[in-house]
DNA sequence: CACGATACCTGTAAGC
DNA sequence: TGCTTACAGGTATCGT
């Protein structure tokens, strides 16, 4: 999926079409992603506007002004296509503007998922309620990463990708953050010192910070709502290099961690 | 409760 | 050219 850059890029593209506009027809080409549609989506979303919209975590968030907010994950492949040329078997979701914009929910893979939610209840939202601070936020610091950590016995990777230690990181982000800072991946996540930890903070923000610079990382069917790439892929170090140098002389390695591929350096990875 | 395995679904690339 | 297999950005659920 998508993680959290690319979701911030594709929240912040489909503000630049959305933002303030009411939305004049849905389409809806199938009753469900990964949970169904909920039932009035159609309903709560036809002649409503777009009052704001934002991010929690791998979530994106369209605030109407009928105080809902839809809630929107795009799973492994989803993606919004903005004035898509042609239509594909993949639209699962098509809103139009009062403006003459379509933008249309794509999802192959359809592990992604649509909810509607009263605004006052956000915060209560089932995957929200446990989840843990945003990385990019003031919350998320080595204290704060250290005590939710502390006794934890998994590996730093596997705790990386546990959203209620951290909200917002993926398979990617978590590979990169961890050879910025020289962390073994399979280190019990307890057993980190805290000098790596102060190093992993902020290693994790820069990686983000960057990438969402770059528009995010273009992997196969992920793309900017508009269609332009994200270039973060070209700055990867570790990621999908398996048998290629690392920057250190030594080589890029991949491992197999809670069924999902690790790629790290064992030379400056300790 | 923590943890690992599995399921969900389609597309693509690699190997034979 | 098939055909088969492995793998892909995530998360929910079900065992132990």
């Amino acid at each position: 999926m998508p993680e959290l850059p690319e979701v911030e890029t594709t929240v912040r593209g489909l503000a630049r079409v959305i933002e303030g506009a009411r939305i004049a027809r849905v389409t809806v080409n199938r009753p469900d992603l990964r949970r169904p549609f909920p039932p009035d989506l159609v309903q709560m979303l036809t002649g409503a506007q777009v009052i704001g919209l934002g991010r929690r975590a791998k979530y994106g968030l369209v605030h109407i002004d009928r105080n809902a907010t839809m809630i929107f994950h795009l799973g492994m492949s989803g993606r919004w296509r903005i004035d898509p040329l042609a239509a594909d078997k993949h639209d699962h979701l098509i809103l139009e503007t009062d403006a003459g914009s379509r933008l249309a929910l794509n999802d192959a893979r359809r592990f992604g998922s649509v909810d509607l939610v009263p605004s006052a209840e956000l915060d209560s939202f089932g995957p929200f309620a446990e989840m843990g601070p945003e990385p990019l936020g003031d919350a998320f610091t080595p204290g704060t990463l250290r005590a939710a950590l502390a006794g934890r016995i998994s590996p730093i990777k596997q705790m990386l990708l546990d959203q209620r230690v951290v909200a917002g990181l993926g398979n990617i982000y978590v590979c990169e953050a961890l050879h910025r800072a020289g962390i073994r991946p399979d280190k019990a996540a307890g057993r980190v010192s805290k000098a790596s930890l102060d190093r992993l903070v902020p290693a994790i923000k820069q990686v983000l910070t960057e990438s969402i610079a770059a528009g995010g990382s273009t992997i196969r069917d992920y793309a900017q709502p508009t269609g332009e790439l994200g270039y973060f892929a070209a700055s990867w170090a570790v990621y999908g290099r398996e048998g290629e140098p690392c920057s250190c002389g030594g080589t890029v390695e991949r491992m197999v961690q809670g069924g999902r591929s690790t790629f790290w350096c064992r030379k400056c990875q300790k």
